[in-house]
DNA sequence: TGCCTAATTATCGACCTCCGATATATCTTG
DNA sequence: CAAGATATATCGGAGGTCGATAATTAGGCA
């Protein structure tokens, strides 16, 4: 995953792309915005979350955003800029990908 | 990959999606297509594309479909039915998250 | 013809990724 | 306080990625 973002790994950067969420916060996020195509499990989302700090693509934050209705327990995280960077360039190369399956017809509807 | 296919099978169902093609006229048709931004290794390639033969998503066709400026060591594939549903349920997946990217402001330019 | 180069298919192995099952702790509610 | 929900975290097997390498054969050219 040096230049090139794991399906997991693009999915929760563009979660934490409009503002920062915890762990299972992006999960829901991702299931609602996408009517459940898209999921993701327990183990892919805190897995891929430690490679993507360790990467520096994504760090913690400690304000956590919304101080009413909040728990103790949640770790929120936001995107870095070199993170933004990743995220636009796979989803320009996601974006092309879908364009070609427009061209060869692919998508049905 | 059960249900949802791999990045590197996608990318070969999608480009096999309007004509049958040999293992490296998929590389050529897909780098042309997405000016480089996406790229197939021969590993990637002739692994990918055994386990879509086995999985029933892609076939070998024995009809050469260009019989001059052939070569007879190609092997051509084609997409199956089964193949082609799956490759437009990813196709409208990864859409959902291009638009999600959209809508979140991800895409520059 | 014989030789060289390029094209093509194929395999291997190390490394990376996925993801359900499971564990642990803490919050909330009755 | 007890029960159930929420949250983070880890583990390990299964599967995917991909460059290096090999083997084969076509095509061009002297």
């Amino acid at each position: 995953m040096a230049d090139e973002l794991s399906r997991s790994g693009f999915i929760i950067l563009l979660s934490l792309s409009d503002r920062p969420r915890h762990g299972l916060g992006v999960v829901e996020d991702i299931e609602e915005r996408t009517l459940g195509a898209v999921k993701l499990g327990p183990g892919t989302l805190y897995g891929t979350l430690k490679r993507l700090v360790d990467l520096g693509l994504v760090r913690e934050t400690d304000s956590p955003p919304d101080p009413a209705n909040d728990d103790p327990r949640r770790r929120y995280y936001e995107v870095t800029p070199e993170g933004r960077r990743a995220v636009a360039e796979e989803a320009a190369r996601m974006r092309q990908l879908v364009e070609l399956a427009g061209a060869k017809q692919v998508l049905e509807a």
